[in-house]
RNA sequence: GGAGAGGUGGCUGAGUGGUUUAAAGCGGCGGUCUUGAAAACCGUUGAGCGUUUGCGCGUUCCGGGGGUUCGAAUCCCUCCCUCUCCGCCA
């Protein structure tokens, strides 16, 4: 959500913030909006003023007993009302309209965001390991060994994965290993969190009110939520933070749940893109001068677990086409998957600034000041588990079909070194 | 699912239509005293919005939203949440 004071402020560089994003300038209908809603504003409170001065009248001349005068200053204010009325209900439109204009705005890109269309124009920043090349695609590797699209269809449809035996397992020691990694070595504490919630989480952290249809819905209204971000940063929603708790470090694993409403013949075959999936997340809510340096140092933490698997990737920084409406600035991670040789999003780490502090009213008071300031918010993948598990299959299948176990996850998989397919 | 009780500031908690401000306590901050600290005592301490160069002035907020009234924390409607008992249940 933007600052209207900060739009009248500098409403050029509101709409220049705009056009990055490739978007109508708007400051000049806001700016209207709000000089109606301000002028309201004035009208109700001087009505109110004069209201509140004539009931504390009227309330002493019944404490003396006068009620002739009582009567007599009731009927001097009997118009008032229906005004007053009119003026709070001018003032309550104004009010909602000029909010449901702001909240369908997106995020201000930062100046360091490379302009671009789309994920083609995104820019590569650094690079992790070697490619290697491959031939097989997860989906053909997964299948003897326990990756069952056909039974997932049979209960769910399209966008649905089963997994059996070893590679169920595989896919717990993945999310085990990363939020231990999170936790033990980054500082990150660990959250349980519900997957459905109510429509003021996720207007919070900006999924609504705009991209309602990208989400599942329950008959009895609650959102299933398609991060655990929703659920880690509204946390903090409606509170005030002392300045000495933060920053605040959170990390969750959790099921996902996304319509893909937009991407039909997407990613159609195999577990890259699903309607459900479990993912593990980071979320940080910082100070207003932590943000930049806290977005690198998330994204380190989240490479890190790619290299201890020892993935291949490269690290991309989005271009003004393709960051997400929530954010300011936003680094990918893209792991090398031989079989599609190719690079693949695996993880996408996004610094918001207070644009969901705005919305979830979450602030924080620094220390020796009395006023508060809206708390700023990243969040980033930590990893996708299952597009982490496509990587590993892909990036260690050997030539008899079976897969090594990455060092790491051996401890989590009972030592077990390699999983074959079924004679 | 049935019945009942509740939601008041950072926390506890009083306040059932009015007479200046939501009492009081705790906590926080400042001060007195002290070599220093504790204790005691004194003072101070909510969040927004509008307006103003500023001091300030005005206004809203007692779970959310509406309503009744000249006037609402207090009365009415509605929604949300918490707790207790019963039922069901992993």
């Amino acid at each position: 959500m933007h600052d209207i004071n900060a739009i009248r402020k500098d409403p050029e560089a509101f709409d220049a913030g705009l056009q990055k994003r490739k978007l109508e300038a708007q400051s000049a209908d806001l700016l209207a909006k709000d000089d109606a809603r301000r002028a309201a504003i004035g009208v109700a409170q001087d009505l109110q003023t004069k209201r509140n001065e004539a009931s504390k009248k009227i309330g002493q001349a019944k404490g003396k007993g006068d009620e002739a005068e009582a009567q007599r200053l009731m009927d001097e204010v009997a118009g008032l009302k229906d005004s007053l009325q009119q003026a709070e209900e001018a003032e309550r439109t104004l009010s909602q309209e000029l909010n449901a204009m702001l909240a369908v705005l997106p995020n201000t890109l930062f100046d360091d965001v490379p302009i671009g269309a789309d994920e083609n124009d995104n820019v590569e920043v650094r690079k992790s390991g070697e490619p290697k090349p491959g031939e097989k695609e997860h989906f053909e590797i997964g299948e003897a060994l326990g990756m069952d699209f056909e039974t997932a269809a049979a209960l769910s449809g399209a966008r649905f994965v089963v997994l059996r035996d070893q590679l169920a397992r595989l896919e717990r020691a993945l999310g085990n290993f990363m939020l231990d990694l999170h936790v033990q070595e980054f500082g990150y504490t660990e959250m349980s969190v519900p997957v459905l919630v109510r429509d003021e989480a996720m207007f919070g952290t900006g999924q609504l009110p705009k991209f309602s249809e990208d989400m599942f819905r329950t008959e009895e209204g609650f959102w299933l939520t398609s991060t655990s971000e929703v659920t880690l940063t509204n946390t903090v929603r409606e509170k005030i933070s002392d300045a000495v708790d933060l920053p605040i470090r959170v990390t969750a694993l959790t099921q996902c749940f996304r319509s893909e409403a937009g991407s039909a013949g997407r990613d159609t075959r195999g577990m890259i893109r699903l309607h459900q999936f479990s993912k593990v997340e980071l979320v940080s809510i910082v100070d207003a001068q932590s943000g930049e340096a806290e977005l690198e140092r998330k994204t380190k933490c989240a490479e890190e677990v790619l290299k201890r698997l020892g993935l291949a990737y490269r690290v991309v920084q989005l271009c003004s086409g393709d960051v997400g409406f929530g954010a300011r600035k936003t680094y990918d991670l893209e792991v090398w998957l031989p079989g599609q040789n190719a690079y693949r999003e695996i993880s996408s780490v996004s610094y918001c600034g207070d644009f969901q502090g705005r919305r979830m009213n979450a602030r924080y008071r620094a220390e020796g000041e009395k006023s508060t300031h809206y708390v700023h918010t990243l969040n980033g993948s930590g990893l996708a588990v299952g597009r982490t598990l496509v990587a590993v299959l892909e990036n260690y299948v050997n030539a008899d079909g079976s897969v090594t176990i990455p060092e790491v996850l051996q401890p989590y998989m009972g030592g077990q070194t390699l999983i074959k397919p079924k004679e």
